[in-house]
DNA sequence: CCGTATCCTGATAGATACTG
DNA sequence: CAGTATCTATCAGGATACGG
């Protein structure tokens, strides 16, 4: 909560606190779906075809599509054409920098669920790749080392839970 | 704490809720309506009357009833019962120390917001109440110094922004 | 098998009208 | 003023069916 004394300031909100203008609704504009999430989730995971988004998610075929299409459109996610061989061409879909950029997002949601909906500690652990240490999003006043980048990060599954996704 | 609604209601959100159980998806249930993040959003900016949640938020006041409750529900506002001298009793609404617990969750959007909507800075920065540094969300491996509380932080708007920009 | 178009259901947002 | 019920438009999600 923010102190008393600013609240004038906050005050007139109309000027730059509108629903449509700051960031948070830009981005949830670009979020709003859920699907988009999870397919956004996946990419983290290391998922990047079609078919395992279809699963892993559990949404449908269409409603994957559509996400996909959408976070493309939106520079989240690029189309990458790729061939395995013997096989015809695909289309495989990676995060770009910007979509990495949203793992602070998504851990802080996987945080929060896990201390207020899962009563302590959920499914997956998130390991820093160089150092093994426990990873975090917190709030910082100081930058302390580089921040971790979403490529250096191991997501570990925790002992006592049977799937990764529940 | 929070637990027995929330299962409630997402047992009856099981027959379309999507992506299975983890933490994310939960959190996301409950936060799927854009309303209940920019009503959480004000919360954060002090707004703490059902009014000026509508102003503040240019959602319809139907929307921003049904997002208090749905909140109030999962255990992230509760109602406070207050009375102005000579006027009668009303509620406001405050966030709970899970509701508190979100901030990260709405700093990480804002900062990619920020980053990848606005172009570089928006329009509003914060900062450690007690150091007056800047404050931001990152991957962390260690606990920098205690880590900074919601309610210890100071939101300032940055200068140049005085327009709803793009 | 990969991906999309189509159609239907269900959920959310706004406008309106109503209560205390 | 502080909310809420209702109605409706719109949009996301799933089932199905269809093309590559």
């Amino acid at each position: 909560m923010v102190a008393i004394e600013f609240e004038d300031r906050l005050r007139d909100r109309s000027k730059w606190s509108i629903g449509g203008a700051c960031s948070m609704s830009k981005a949830l504009d670009l979020l709003s779906t859920k699907t988009a999430f999870l397919v956004i989730r996946e990419c983290f995971y290391g998922t990047s075809r079609f078919e395992d988004f279809v699963e892993c998610t559990q949404a449908s075929a269409p409603a994957v599509s559509r996400a996909l299409r959408q976070l493309e459109a939106t520079g989240i996610v690029i189309r990458v054409p790729y061939q395995e061989p013997g096989k015809r061409v695909q289309d495989e879909y990676r995060l770009t920098e910007a979509g990495k950029d949203l793992f602070p997002v998504l851990l802080s949601l996987v945080q929060w669920g896990d201390k207020h909906l899962q009563g302590g500690r959920g499914p997956l652990s998130f390991v820093d790749a160089d150092s093994g240490r426990p990873l975090r999003v917190d709030l910082i006043t100081e930058i302390a080392d580089p921040p971790t980048r979403p490529e250096n990060i191991e997501i570990r599954l925790n002992a006592q839970s049977r799937r990764r996704s529940s």
